[in-house]
DNA sequence: TGTATGTATGAACATACGTACATATATTAT
DNA sequence: ATAATATATGTACGTATGTTCATACATACA
């Protein structure tokens, strides 16, 4: 801890510093970051963030978002499930075909705020 | 593609599509993708992601943040060096306490976003 | 029923990544 | 100058992760 163990002055500091709250208890609760730190990492894959990109503009279905991103079939699906399994993306099947498209509207606020921080809106 | 390679019907609507900006050129520059997700990744580490939230509510030096986190001091110093790379964060230096802090507001805005996404807010 | 098409999934592999440990650097105090 | 404290960094190691290839599943069509 800062200076800490110097003297017994500086103890006295420290305790009075744990017990206002900022450094005895967790800033966030655990389970809260657990589940940011999970979806920011779901977004931080190349071929997630642009499957998620192309369908900020449309609904598509797998075999065009793979066309689009030049990818494997395997791959993009792979890459769904994923984002299937965050709740980031929904699907509807007509026939053989599964259209994917964004669950809800926050993912498209996150990339234009990050848009904003790498300097590209 | 979908449907493709039925008739030469076919092929033309998918001629057609590819010269419309839908399937033929990616739908956004792969180098703005690449800088998305670098800064998604960055974010999604349970440690950095703590390590911002704190850093959200004040600046603080790298010992007590490892007090906060319960982590090593090497562990915050080499997380701190990541987001120090992405411009995430910026620090001062006095003395020999070193002071991190957030370097813009976007990434505030970026955790409310996340949060409101995992419904915690 | 059999074939073709669209999608999903499993296994294997190479690579990236986070952490722990040791150590180096920088600054302050004695 | 030496010791102590705060921070940074290098190496090693185990694990997680994305892709590839093969294959399974589901639906439409002949």
């Amino acid at each position: 801890m800062q200076y800490g163990g110097g003297s017994k002055w500086i103890a006295v500091i420290f305790m009075k510093k744990n017990k206002s709250n900022r450094l005895s208890k967790p800033v966030m609760p655990q389970e809260t970051t657990r589940k940011l730190a999970e979806t920011f990492k779901v977004l931080g894959d190349p071929t997630r963030t642009r499957i998620i990109y192309a369908l900020s503009m449309e609904e598509l279905c797998v075999c065009d978002i793979a066309g689009l991103l030049g990818a494997e079939q395997s791959v993009v699906s792979h890459q769904l499930r994923v984002l299937r399994n965050m709740n980031l993306v929904k699907y509807r099947r007509d026939g053989r075909v599964v259209y994917y498209s964004l669950d809800d509207e926050h993912i498209k606020n996150l990339f234009d705020e990050c848009l904003r921080h790498v300097n590209m809106l």
